[in-house]
DNA sequence: CCTGGTTATATAAAATTTTATATAGCGTTT
DNA sequence: AAACGCTATATAAAATTTTATATAACCAGG
């Protein structure tokens, strides 16, 4: 279904901006005058007056600055603070296309608002992005430690510093993006030994192979579905091969992990 | 100003979801009829049958299933695909209002969406976040070399592979949010000489030193006063101590570095 | 088979929004 | 001083939205 979104913004129960103000204040802009300005946007002068005026008044300061008499009659310009809002309005309308785009994304989970705005649109280099919630944190080491439990029931760890934790406000629960990049991730046979005690190590099936120039992209199935990526190098001696099916193990260090949140 | 945010999704030129409806919606699933949940939500039977009705043939599917005669009169629930539009239109929201909020920033460029979006209320552990654009793309060697051009000037220079390179549908011109964590941003004299060629070297004064207990945070103002963040560990070496004003050059490896773009 | 409270449907009335129309005032230009 | 084309303001008319009201149909349960 094709959504048109129409934003308005309210104060003290009034409109303050609607999609026909919008269409209103442009065609002043590009008119110069409120009466021709209300002909083509296809209101009445009356309509467009009150409009302005009311805009005006909310704001507290003019978003319409109008001239009575002189050359032509007078007219009416937008001011710099008019024409800031006519940007935010179009900036705010880009975000929410985003938004409704991410929304209408069947995988994003609606019970949780850092899902939709990881998917908004904003790709990152890092290639797999986790969603989880912090399970666990420790305070006492050099890098503060951050166990995060995956909707599949995964666990990973990532390394932060105290400061950073602090300034992302993490606490037991909260709702965390883990960015791993790519090329950060090592695959094994999932019945080898562990090599690295402190590496996170997430078993999963391998579900393709993409062989590329430089790098073999590896996409593994972790438990419930959750994708991953590996990307491992062609340059250097040869790879062990995994067959497409073949239980593997994917590592990868706690302090390349990056996380995000909200607010 | 406080806003409140109205959104209203409309398809085909006619209104699909709006805040009335929502309400409607909302109590319709809590009384369990259109006509409780008409008077519920102030609004007339008529209305919010125009409404329901309205509402299933747009979706091609029922929001609302209803039931005539029986025990009770019969009555109308909500169905799994009503309960879902509920949600999104709760995220739309959630998200609208980040937005407004990210756009009442005066810090924020409101000729780039990135940088709304950036600045959305999605924190990263990644202190560092400088927009600019591509300047130069080198996809010949193994890493993919990307140049960027900050906003003030500067140059920086960013190794991803190939394959994000594609993925992130880079080019020249295009907007991106280059991510560097803190810890990896390396400081020394301005005047002295550079040691690692490959690195980034951003110049700019030492504005702000924040002592911590693992770490020393240093806030350095490049050219523009665009801010920039290093953390250096008290651990080890003490390091060499500067002084507020003091000239300085900030340095981290390319490959460190995480871009972001939209879309 | 009757009852109750609902869905379903139609029509008229009321309320609200928008337009149409008219007029006064303004200040530069001619 | 007159003309011009606008702002500023008011009132009535038209259009649209919403409500009020009425009535038929529905069907499990007493």
């Amino acid at each position: 279904m094709e959504l048109d979104i129409l934003l308005t913004l309210q104060t003290a129960g009034r409109d303050f901006i609607n999609p026909k103000r919008i269409r209103l204040l442009e065609q002043i802009r590009e008119q110069g005058s409120i009466s021709r300005g209300a002909k083509a946007a296809g209101v009445s002068y009356k309509f467009a007056w009150d409009a302005v005026a009311d805009m005006n008044a909310l704001a507290g300061r003019p978003l319409v600055s109008r001239e009575t008499g002189g050359k032509g009659g007078g007219g009416a310009r937008l001011t710099g603070y008019g024409e800031r809002l006519l940007n935010i309005y179009r900036l705010l309308n880009q975000i929410e296309a985003m938004a409704v785009a991410a929304v209408q994304d069947e995988r994003v989970s609606l019970d949780s608002l850092l899902s939709v705005v990881s998917r908004m649109g904003l790709q990152t280099s890092a290639r797999n992005q986790l969603i989880g919630r912090v399970e666990q944190l420790n305070p006492n080491d050099i890098s503060h430690k951050v166990s995060v439990r995956l909707e599949n029931g995964d666990l990973i760890h990532a390394d932060i510093t105290e400061r950073s934790a602090r300034r992302l406000k993490l606490e037991t629960g909260k709702e965390v993006l883990a960015l791993v990049k790519a090329p950060w991730v090592q695959l094994a046979c999932a019945s080898e030994a562990p090599s690295e005690a402190r590496d996170n190590r997430l078993y999963g099936t391998l579900v393709g192979i993409d062989q590329g120039a430089e790098f073999d992209e590896y996409r593994i199935a972790l438990a419930g579905d959750e994708p991953l990526c590996a990307l491992v190098s062609r340059i250097g001696p040869p790879a062990t091969s995994f067959r497409i099916g073949e239980p593997l193990v994917a590592r990868f260090a706690p302090d390349q992990v990056i996380l995000a949140t909200l607010e």
